[in-house]
DNA sequence: CCCTGATTCGC
DNA sequence: GCGAATCAGG
């Protein structure tokens, strides 16, 4: 797969709402996580919170995979350049200004910086852009209006086919169609598709046919043969 | 173990 | 430019 503006267009969404690589990853498809935070950072999508850069400490911490000599001296650059935008840009509430709420433009308030333009990714990754955003019409008519994502009681808690990933355990449980219907969710016997006990019903090594059922082992206790 | 993002560097 | 490999923190 390679970066089209349009798959550009998703990561860059998906990425500023605030999804994590692996996610938006395997939403686009055909990319790595790897890929994704490579793209990212070459963009200049900048580093949201990253579990790992959280200290200042500027020691050396000389990872760098293989050889690297690293023949280079010191190299003098005391002028940190000014930049203007080095900061990082994450929604600054004016002051305590609640309530995101649909029809609420704050009147008073002055009006600060150009919003940022709202792009909101939906189900499968595409994306829910504003009139103006692109020239590319949405074939099928765009949803009136957003309706807060609704997992149904019935299924809070379960695993559904959005859950699902190599290593969670994909037995149906129930049937399709069904409002309960979900999957077992158990993390996997490694190599298969289903946890450990669902491996055990999945797989079930043929009888030849007419065979009864086979003799139940005996373990120990058989009767003694001397 | 799992996950996360950051970084490097061979291609 | 791309992304696997690696690092490092949770």
């Amino acid at each position: 797969m390679s970066w089209t503006d349009e798959r550009i267009d998703q990561l860059k969404a998906m990425w500023e709402k605030g999804l994590t690589a692996s996610q938006i990853a395997d939403e686009l498809g055909g990319v790595s996580r790897n890929a994704v935070i490579g793209k990212a950072h070459r963009l200049g999508l900048q580093s949201r919170p990253s579990p790992v850069k959280a200290n200042e400490a500027p020691k050396k911490a000389a990872p760098v995979r293989k050889a690297t000599p690293s023949p280079e001296a010191e190299a003098p650059k005391p002028a940190p350049v000014q930049h203007s935008a080095p900061a990082p840009v994450r929604a600054a509430p004016p002051a305590a200004a609640p309530a995101p709420s649909f029809a609420a433009p704050a009147a008073d308030a002055p009006p600060a910086a150009p919003q940022p333009r709202i792009i909101s990714v939906g189900p499968g990754g595409f994306l829910r852009q504003g009139p103006g955003d692109q020239q590319a019409p949405i074939p099928p008519a765009p949803p009136r209006r957003l309706v807060p994502a609704k997992p149904s009681p019935e299924i809070a808690g379960k695993t559904t086919l959005l859950d699902l990933t190599e290593r969670i355990c994909k037995w149906p449980m129930g049937h399709p169609g069904e409002p309960d219907f979900h999957f077992c969710g158990e993390a996997v016997n490694p190599g298969f598709p289903y946890c450990v006990e669902h491996c055990g019903r999945a797989y079930q090594a043929q009888l030849p046919r007419g065979t009864r059922r086979p003799p139940p082992p005996l373990p120990f206790g058989g009767p003694r043969v001397r």
